[in-house]
DNA sequence: AATTAACATAAGTCCATACTTATGCGATTG
DNA sequence: CAATCGCATAAGTATGGACTTATGTTAATT
């Protein structure tokens, strides 16, 4: 169940901070690091708990190891989201953005 | 930060099965654990969680205490889940149900 | 070839959390 | 009003998870 490891990455509050900052484009494990206070091996057990929820991938680079957000976790977010659309209220501003952007 | 609570309560399966139960109709605390091999103060506790992260509210009735799902919390993630809609393929099948049944 | 740099992995520690049993509490029932 | 029912809470336990300090591995650098 990747569900589960999903929601589970994405509880973390580090986890999500990292992967705010890989939203925001690709980049290293020791890029990732600037400004966060947090140990190599602790980034590295981070990365391997979002690529096994498939929240991010990695792509070797030399010795390097480039980072960026795996479409595949978002889409099944999405996906266990719209099971429940039923219940999400027609005026949420979020639902209207996500509309408009589709839209294009 | 309400975004950690919410994904670290929806990362316990038992939580996720007690939502999935509620989203097919509102019912009571032992009317959950019908079939679920939980004790009562597991099931109390696990509402408790969903209740902090307003993916679930409840209405007292009597001496019965009805949980029906909290739109709020859904929203909050359709709301986390549109910051990054730069990363959802075109393609994916939830996104267009997504769009099909908000059209209506 | 030896060193260094980027990263992963191993092992141990500490705290969070999911459970248990026991008990409390308010609302119905007899 | 005493007993029971639906549920919450308290307290203890055991497992999981986020960190630490080594150490390993692979690739570039000299």
């Amino acid at each position: 169940m990747i569900e589960n490891e999903i929601f589970r990455a994405l509880g973390d509050p580090t986890r999500r901070t990292i992967f705010e900052k890989l939203a925001a484009g690709g980049m290293n494990a020791s890029a990732l690091r600037d400004g966060m206070e947090i140990s190599q091996p602790a980034m590295s057990q981070h990365l391997s708990v979002l690529r096994n929820a498939r929240l991010v991938r990695e792509e070797r680079q030399g010795r390097f190891v480039n980072y960026e957000v795996d479409p595949q976790g978002l889409a099944l977010i999405a996906r266990w989201l719209a099971k429940y659309r039923a219940y999400w209220p027609a005026r949420i501003d979020a639902l209207k953005i996500m509309l408009k952007d589709m839209d294009q």
